[in-house]
DNA sequence: AGCTAAAATGAATAGTGATTCACGATTCAT
DNA sequence: ATGAATCGTGAATCACTATTCATTTTAGCT
């Protein structure tokens, strides 16, 4: 049997090869070069290859944006149940996602924003709808607490997520470096302000960074 | 003279009414029918005679953009632009924005958050762009007059777009009937909410819809 | 080695849709 | 009326890519 195993092997990990090169290309340059043959080019394989794993292109690229948003929703889902004031941990949510999207700007673009046909644009929205979900777990909570005003939770999660993703990777939003103080406190600013619209009163936790100065 | 000013009434004629056909395809389907030939159909002319007058689809549609959005920019504008304090502006100018996009809503979608082809989408930035700067004006007065938080008013005026158009037209938005009590609740509470996030204190002016309860 | 089935190949196919252009129709100044 | 200029036409062309498939290559088996 550990020559047919190492047969499948090999039959996985051409596929892995085939998504990996898929979200490298995504990552690199957006839809732009999603195109099946530089995928294939860039995976070692024929173009006709690439149709042996996925039944389409399309269904190729679900595939991708599942794989890499799970991770992203799991990361901001953690810290929706973690523990203490629904306000803080709305803020600090959208600050891990808001410094995760920052490095793979480009990728984090693609995924929200950038324009791309719509048979795989279905499949983004499965990625917003799931992290709208997550916030709207977490508003839910927060006015259960008497923590946040008393708005539909479903409209409230979408003007939070809007907030942050237009500031964040919005086709306006600044270039900053990934790195950079300019990138942590806009990171941590608009954290801070897409969760205000929540806050029953002014005045943020503790520590909290929320209504610093201009940077 | 009055014969050539026939002439160049009915070409000025064609043209309008190519780019008004061309407005109400995407007003009606998005993006998905934006095709030359079919505006072309559409106005009752050839579809070699669209490139009489306009150089490239794109050139086509950025006019349509700019025409369309010209109106919305000129409304935000004037209450940007109006009497009262920054926080009441803010809200009145988002509300009448989401009024008017409530109505449309197609062709809203389209404007604002439609993937569309990458040449026409150079073109939707500009109006993006342009919205966002009337709210940072905004911003701007409120901070100096001391209604709102200290931020970057770039930054906040991207989290307020984002905020009030992802609740609006973006993808996960719900369908409401232009004209019923669910919708126009809806534009007060977006409105309200994205605003909010400004506020140096909770407590909205006298007769203000913000906090209200559930719908 | 010879055989067979799975796997890989990449040239050909096909669909879409923007753009061009050679030609006929119209208009207008003379 | 005439002909040069302009306008309108729509079939043909071009560009781009997803998808297919006849053929070749590879790998396991006897």
């Amino acid at each position: 049997m550990t020559v047919a195993a190492a047969r499948i092997e090999k039959l996985t990990e051409t596929r892995q090869r085939i998504l990996e090169a898929a979200r490298e290309a995504v990552a690199l340059n957006g839809w732009r070069n999603a195109q099946v043959a530089h995928i294939a080019a860039r995976a070692g394989v024929a173009t006709g290859t690439v149709y042996r794993y996925f039944n389409s292109k399309a269904d190729l690229y679900a595939e991708v944006l599942g794989l890499v948003s799970r991770r992203e929703i799991e990361v901001v889902a953690a810290v929706v149940d973690g523990d203490g004031p629904a306000a803080r941990r709305l803020v600090d949510a959208i600050h891990a996602f808001a410094r995760r999207a920052m490095r793979g700007r480009r990728l984090a673009y693609a995924l929200l924003a950038e324009p791309c046909e719509p048979e795989i644009d279905a499949a983004r929205l499965k990625y917003r709808a799931a992290l709208a979900d997550q916030v709207a777990r977490l508003i839910e909570q927060g006015i259960a607490d008497g923590e946040f005003i008393e708005v539909d939770p479903r409209l409230a999660a979408s003007c939070v997520t809007g907030a942050f993703m237009e500031a964040l990777v919005g086709p306006l939003a600044p270039e900053t470096e990934p790195h950079s103080r300019a990138a942590q406190t806009a990171a941590r600013n608009i954290a801070g302000l897409a969760a205000r619209m929540l806050f029953r009163q002014t005045a943020p936790g503790p520590d909290s960074p929320i209504g610093g100065p201009i940077p």
